[in-house]
DNA sequence: GCCAGTGCACTTGTATGCAAGTATGCTGAT
DNA sequence: ATCAGCATACTTGCATACAAGTGCACTGGC
């Protein structure tokens, strides 16, 4: 076989490469398309499918262990949200990282996680017990040097910052155009001390939030939501084959 | 116009082949499924697919003349985009148009177009030509009273805002939650003068814009988004099968 | 050595067959 | 008349077979 390179783990891990984890086909409760779908969407995000990498329905099909249907089904969805590129008759590849998707998806999230802030802000002293706990839950993962749990610790907090807005399907539409800037933020996130500042960043958007201090939310907001992109230039240099314009 | 023959006018009315678009089985240019896909999305946003109505993968299948592969995947993409349910070994239905996404619809789409357009006033006059031009053409759908020209034209309106922001992705992340609402404004849309208002409207943003008046703007752009929601109670208790919390 | 041409292997697209689950309506008994 | 039980038709999920197009490598000729 020519270049079979097509689940590299993570670029920066040197753990052994864990491609896909096969679907068990058998009595499903779940379907097996959306199983396919999940799995190849975090593969995607987590950079076990690397930018650019092609796949094939076939490959795809034997190494889960199903037929090609619920594999097309999940492809097809995925090339919907813009994460896979399918070019009939020849090919299916993992989207690259756009510069300029990333930029839109910050856009995005920027204007309306400070939207959701300041509505969070309108009604009484909002609830922040949440978000505490899972600033510790952040803050020990840092300690555990947990990537993996950090990220999902981080996903969680902003999505509170939805919840707490009364709008949490708004976090969904986020979370949409977010699947870019996730795969840029995976190349950085083996960086401790970026983590710290992460964390930091996020007990002052709570703080900000519990004292319904919303000038100081949408300054911070902004820029902890421009940190991950200002990265975005040596990560290309690192990783040109990952990146597009 | 390319209205095409609406081949569901009411699920209860199973007539007999109502001809569908000419999908030649086997040689085509741009893939069926593709095909179907587009067909079932303006069937729904144009309310000839009403909501809560049954789909069954058969019958659409030889309704558009192809296999069910096609039309799996199409609505396989549709359940993703939240547009119909599917339930196994049960049924597929239009999904019924939800209050509550309306509602996150507005928040999304309010908070991302006052974005838009600060950032569009950020920079030196913008242009607006273009925006002149749509105003035209709404002018003279209203004459005309060529509703569906009139949708077409806000569309690209609201869509041009965010091509002068330089963000036109984040548009794209607008209408895919935007499609419930849609619909809340098909059910409305039969109605000049609210045609009237709304282009007087669209005028009043564009001199906002023209003259870079941000404060302006922000107050006309959440007047003009939540104008179409003031308008759900009493669709509701007009059509309350379609709707749902 | 180089280039043109061809065959093959691989890709995705589509159609069809089979399996499993659910709702419905009919039938028979009480 | 009413209700329990069952057969049947209909639904979606999955697997497989076939079709059509593309790229590439190999081969033959120059």
């Amino acid at each position: 076989m020519s270049s079979r390179q097509a689940f590299i783990p993570h670029p920066a891990s040197a753990g052994p490469g864990q491609g896909l984890s096969p679907v068990v086909r058998g009595r499903a409760v779940t379907r097996t398309s959306d199983r396919v779908y999940d799995e190849l969407v975090s593969a995607i995000r987590e950079l076990r499918l690397v930018p650019g990498a092609s796949l094939s329905e076939t490959d795809l099909a034997e190494r889960l262990h199903v037929s090609r249907t619920p594999v097309r089904e999940a492809l097809a969805r995925l090339a919907d949200a813009g994460l896979v590129h399918v070019v009939p008759q020849v090919g299916t590849r993992v989207g690259l990282i756009g510069l300029r998707d990333v930029e839109e998806a910050r856009f995005v999230r920027e204007s309306l996680e400070i939207s959701a802030f300041e509505v969070a802000c309108e009604g009484s002293a909002p609830d922040v017990s949440t978000l505490r706990e899972l600033l510790e839950r952040q803050e020990h993962s840092y300690r555990t040097e947990d990537y993996n749990a950090f990220f999902a610790a981080d996903e969680a907090l902003h999505g509170e910052i939805f919840n707490l807005s009364g709008y949490p399907g708004a976090w969904q539409a986020v979370q949409r155009t977010k699947l870019q800037l996730d795969r840029l933020r995976r190349l950085v996130l083996p960086d401790l001390a970026a983590v710290r500042v992460l964390i930091d960043e996020h007990r002052s958007i709570v703080d900000a939030l519990e004292a319904t201090d919303i000038a100081a939310g949408r300054t911070l907001i902004s820029r902890h939501a421009r940190r991950a992109i200002e990265l975005a230039p040596s990560l290309r240099a690192r990783y040109p084959d990952y990146f597009t314009d």
